[in-house]
RNA sequence: GGAGGAGUGGCAGAGCGGUCAAUUGCACCUGACUGUAAAUCAGGCGACUUCGGUCUACGGUGGUUCAAAUCCAUCCUCCUCCA
């Protein structure tokens, strides 16, 4: 194990876990964490009913956090998202009402609880809202109080501005006022709960530091922020994608057994900044995976996929999507754990088109999307390649088990049972 | 308020009266090779189809034409310059 130059545990297990990309003074930052607890926080947007891996590595911060004694927050921005976020995507996102922000709040909450304890003791989580200040403000005051504080000049520096001005893309002024929001939330956060420190995504370094200076500025407070490296493929691509849409760390949007795929699928370059990131394995272990060559990598891999399906979703459904993993690459048989429907056993006597049922096991988008997958040969039925369109399969195609399985190229499979009378 | 310019498939970006379901790149999917990796090569990439076709699409709405993404009118949105 590498010797840490910090103090602090927090900042030693971000160190060696490969967290920390910029902060703002971490000498300064070491010394506070070593004072006693102390809380930190990372900002969410409550857009959607769920998190994606995309969050996950910020979530992990917290986790740590919370490992070596202190008290993460979990920022709900109810507030800013009723502003668009000027990041990134060129377009402006379309405003949500406080109706649906609100009902993604609590569902968000129910994710966060996988990875934080949340409760009323010093160290345990709180989740706050900063539509609770935000809501209430009178503009001529805030005006007066925060926006003395920021030169449109160096607004105008800042990256998530400069694409869209450089592009010649329209912002509107209701988004350029989002990174004062932001900095507006660490100066609450700060007031309210004595809060000293943020974290956050590479590309929230901006925002972060804003609220930073926000602070030295209105309160004379000294504030720290800390970002990570932004996750990105070792060909450069953003993460979190699979052909579905994002990587959701939520059971009912993406099956568990789909979720340790996606780990299991992972680039080779990839898996010692994963493990690190992703699972609770002590760094020694990982070193040791982080070793492995070749074909070996796989073995990491696993171990990656299952710890970090066990961490999301617990023991018994890492162990199910291990199973069926197995059983499906290793085996060439099927798993319970694969996507599956059920269909009647009256219609499937009749004989029941392939396509059809490539369409509803979600397999394909579309019946010309399971011909085209026909043509290309990637279609199979219980592991015989489809090369008729119109072929059919009735009760005779059932296995011993009772289902039919469906496989759309190597790694897609599904299970289609019958449904018993 | 005035003058120009632009809105095309997930994104970028061609087309500017018929041969356009729309060139190309990226992304994505499948096949080959492999290690459920990467790279590479090949094919595919609107929906439905009795595979002959049918339908829906080029900001919205009307119109001209045998025929429009392409022309005209109008509305909406955005950009640039001027006041």
């Amino acid at each position: 194990m590498t010797q840490s130059k910090y103090k602090s545990d927090f900042l030693h297990v971000m160190e060696e876990r490969g967290f920390i990309n910029q902060c703002s003074d971490v000498e300064g930052l070491d010394k506070k964490l070593c004072e006693g607890v102390q809380s930190a926080y990372i900002g969410y947007d409550p857009t959607g009913p769920s998190l994606h891996i995309g969050h996950l590595y910020t979530v992990m911060m917290l986790h740590w956090f919370q490992q070596c004694g202190h008290k993460p927050i979990t920022l709900m921005g109810g507030g800013t998202a009723l502003i668009p976020d000027p990041t990134l995507k060129d377009k402006t996102r379309p405003l949500l009402s406080p109706a649906d922000i609100e009902t993604n709040v609590e569902s968000l909450k129910q994710v966060f609880s996988k990875f934080l304890t949340y409760g009323e003791g010093p160290t345990d989580a709180c989740m706050v809202n900063n539509y609770d200040w935000l809501a209430g403000l009178d503009y001529i005051e805030f005006l007066r109080d925060v926006g003395m504080h920021f030169t449109v000049n160096r607004m105008l520096t800042f990256e998530s501005v400069k694409t869209r001005l450089d592009r010649e893309l329209p912002m509107t002024f209701i988004e350029f006022n989002y990174m004062i929001l932001q900095g507006y939330d660490f100066v609450q956060l700060h007031r309210r709960y004595g809060t000293v420190f943020q974290m956050g995504g590479s590309d929230q370094w901006g925002n972060i530091i804003n609220g930073v200076e926000l602070g030295r500025k209105m309160d004379r407070a000294e504030l720290f922020a800390l970002t990570a490296p932004l996750l990105t493929t070792a060909s450069g691509a953003k993460m979190g994608k699979t052909e579905g849409g994002a990587v959701w760390l939520n059971a009912d949007m993406l099956s568990p057994y789909k979720y340790y795929q996606y780990w299991r699928n992972v680039e080779d370059d990839m898996v010692g900044t994963l493990l690190r990131r992703f699972t609770l394995l002590p760094v020694a272990e990982i070193e040791k995976l982080e070793a492995l060559q070749g074909q070996e990598i796989n073995e990491a891999k696993k171990i990656l996929a299952f710890e970090a399906t066990r961490l999301c979703h617990g023991e018994t459904a890492a162990q199910e999507a291990q199973a069926t993993a197995q059983n499906v690459f290793e085996q060439g048989v099927a798993g319970t754990d694969l996507p599956s429907i059920s269909i009647a056993e009256s219609r499937l006597a009749a004989g029941v088109f392939v396509i059809d049922l490539f369409v509803e096991t979600e397999l394909a988008g579309s019946k010309g999307d399971v011909r085209r997958l026909i043509k290309g040969g990637g279609a199979k039925v219980n592991d015989g390649t489809v090369t008729d369109e119109k072929q059919t399969v009735s009760t005779e195609d059932l296995t011993p088990d009772g289902y039919i399985k469906l496989s759309a190229g190597k790694k897609k499979h599904a299970l289609a049972w019958v449904e018993s009378p």
